[in-house]
DNA sequence: TTATTAAACGCAACAATGTTGCGTTATTTT
DNA sequence: AAAATAACGCAACATTGTTGCGTTTAATAA
């Protein structure tokens, strides 16, 4: 079995992801760490972060990628996870206590969830 | 005020994504298409339709942008809609019939919702 | 039917995003 | 401290999306 090692890089963006109000896109870690590490490593340690389930993938309505930790004591967090993309400002944040629900035929087999919500945030209004 | 035309790549576009069972993206749409247009020619086809409220863009989880028409005469149909991503061969469906339901803090503006389900389609379970 | 107008087009060039291979570095284990 | 290998940097590449500009073509008016 595959063990995963803590290195600089991977405890800076874990760090950063988990201290920002608002979801992270590949971009914004970038250019927040400097030169820390290469484009390619922060590639690599958000994808071994979020097979390890430490932070989620969003995808947003336009298409862009972002990171969130969203690790906020909930145990089945995962599927009750609403997240709300701000047109204007380009925020990502978690709804937590947004809960969607939804009734799905029976020979579907679910894994995720990306419940996206756009529009405006409070501050933009 | 901008008037917007009917040309041959458009409606090539649209009949495709019309009668697709599955959710295109912008590469499929591509090979499918052939050497019809320019590959430029049909980002700018899709924003139109999206723009014309015609077809709808998805972000899948993994960050891939698809469209679908999604047209089956629900008024109110665009904030009830959910879509469905396979793992394992990457269809994008349309789940006319399950509603999501929600509720939401008042300070915030909801201009379109992304709800996508991932996991394993009746076809690959 | 023909002339006009500008939306839409092709092409080229670019920017952004994501991936892969490989030799090197550094974390973990022995 | 030494060995094993996960993670790294770098370079090169693939994919995806954007922009400018001169040309074509669909819609409208003459």
């Amino acid at each position: 079995m595959k063990t995963t090692r803590n290195t600089i890089a991977k405890a800076a963006i874990l760090e950063l992801i988990t201290h920002s109000e608002v979801a992270l896109s590949h971009a914004e870690i970038q250019k927040l760490t400097g030169d820390l590490c290469d484009r390619v490593t922060i590639y690599r340690v958000l994808d071994r972060l979020v097979n390890e389930d430490v932070i989620h993938k969003i995808a947003t309505t336009d298409g862009t990628v972002k990171y969130a930790s969203c690790s906020h004591s909930h145990e089945n967090h995962s599927h009750n996870h609403v997240h709300f993309s701000c047109e204007k400002c380009k925020s990502v944040t978690c709804l937590e206590n947004v809960v969607p629900m939804f009734k799905l035929p029976d020979n579907y087999l679910i894994k995720g969830v990306n419940f996206t919500l756009t529009g405006l945030c409070p501050n933009c209004i």
